[in-house]
DNA sequence: AAGTGGTCTAGACCACCGC
DNA sequence: CGGTGGTCTAGACCACTTG
């Protein structure tokens, strides 16, 4: 998947932790020893535990060494970015279900104002507007409303749309969506809600609503979703300057 | 406040892109020619510019240049985090409306096992457990429960538990709340919550519970946050790799 | 082909922690 | 004090974009 030295040192000890294989101490070996082991420069290696401190996968204390992160092992959310891709198909796969997407509507209509602005786009440019349910184990968990400029991708299809678009961007378009702002909220479940996730009265949904950028930096896709409360689990690791 | 020269060049940058200094272009300098005229090397710009790239504050494109984030410019509430405080009482700061911190309970108790995990502590350390309601202008819409070692912060009183202890800490105590991991997700209101934030029966709780660590790594805190649903907003940039 | 960012090295020296 | 992570250097070579 990856040649480059410091994302393999990254996927290797990320098994590794996943393996549990420095649970007893949650200690990790030193970055003089780390960097012996994988043949590699101590910057190298330095590289690579910063994008895991940085994920919150561990934790380093100067003088005493680095250490896993207790609270990434619980590892009970559901919203998990993964490194790679930051679409929901991939972000939202929790082992042993299989996700569906069930295409709702399928339209091209003209950008109002602040999709105009979001998006940045002139006066007279069309978006898709696409919604969309989506299932674990046929249980919907998650309604998406997406915008999409068509001159960014003009030979979108519903059936490309029926799957996972991201994917098919990175796949077959050579693209892929690098960034992303995303607001989390949350809110009652409206009526419609409780018919599409099969929710109780009383029962909320999380929102999550932002914008998708390619690696170019153009705003690709508004998306604001509505997930089932239970679903909505949400991890992050903030660093001060 | 800081003399590290990646930290100074991140600031000095940030400060010329809210100049407007590089908005005929949105392109920054080359790493080389910031490395000449700040008289570092190459890698320490690359620091720095990596850490204003993860902050959605710029973007780099292979073989193009260094841009202006355009969102970055318009938008700047999106960047909630890039100040220095990451206590609740900063981060939900409402203009025009005055916190209020209402001390529920101060206790100290045995760290059970998992808060022992979570805190790095030993079988007999103790901590305290502090409850605190949390208001905007007299209306309460957070309640908190926090546990802190006391070997951490020996001399904590109910007193300084009735304000910022954040605050307190890097104020008075020279110690900075630096990192944190925090899940969000959301819940119906239980009867409690609805009796302490106001609540109708239908609306739910966003829920943001995690931990928190000094700037030596420590785990400091861990804190389980209820909040008014109204309230609970988060905003997240994220950047693939 | 020239220019730009990306990866990686080998090493120096500093700051902090715990014994 | 020894061991750990933090900062920074000077440079080599690679990968991509643009004219």
């Amino acid at each position: 998947m990856t040649d480059l030295a410091y994302q393999k040192i990254i996927n290797e000890l990320k098994t590794a932790i996943n393996n549990g294989d420095f649970n007893e101490t949650m200690k990790l070996p030193d970055e003089r020893s780390l960097s012996e082991q994988y043949k590699v420069s101590r910057s190298t290696i330095k590289r690579a535990l910063s994008v895991l401190s940085h994920r919150g996968t561990i934790f380093k204390k100067r003088g005493s060494g680095t250490f896993i992160n207790p609270l990434y092992l619980k590892n009970n959310t559901f919203f998990k970015y993964n490194g790679s891709n930051l679409g929901i198909t991939d972000s939202f796969d929790v082992p042993g279900k299989k996700q569906g997407i069930k295409l709702i509507s399928f339209d091209v209509i003209k950008a109002d104002e602040t999709t105009r602005r979001d998006l940045f786009l002139n006066q007279d440019d069309f978006v898709y507007k696409i919604q969309r349910l989506r299932y674990l184990d046929d249980e919907p968990f998650l309604s998406e409303t997406s915008y999409i400029p068509i001159k960014l991708f003009p030979d979108l299809t519903s059936e490309i749309a029926s799957e996972s678009i991201f994917n098919y961007m990175e796949d077959e378009k050579n693209q892929k969506v690098t960034n992303s702002y995303l607001t989390i909220s949350t809110e009652p479940s409206t009526k419609d809600d409780q018919k599409d996730m099969h929710l109780k009265t009383n029962e909320p949904v999380g929102i999550m609503s932002g914008i998708f950028f390619l690696n170019n930096g153009t705003p690709f896709e508004i998306s604001t979703m509505r997930v089932h409360y239970k679903y909505m689990k949400y991890d992050t690791f903030i660093t001060v300057s």
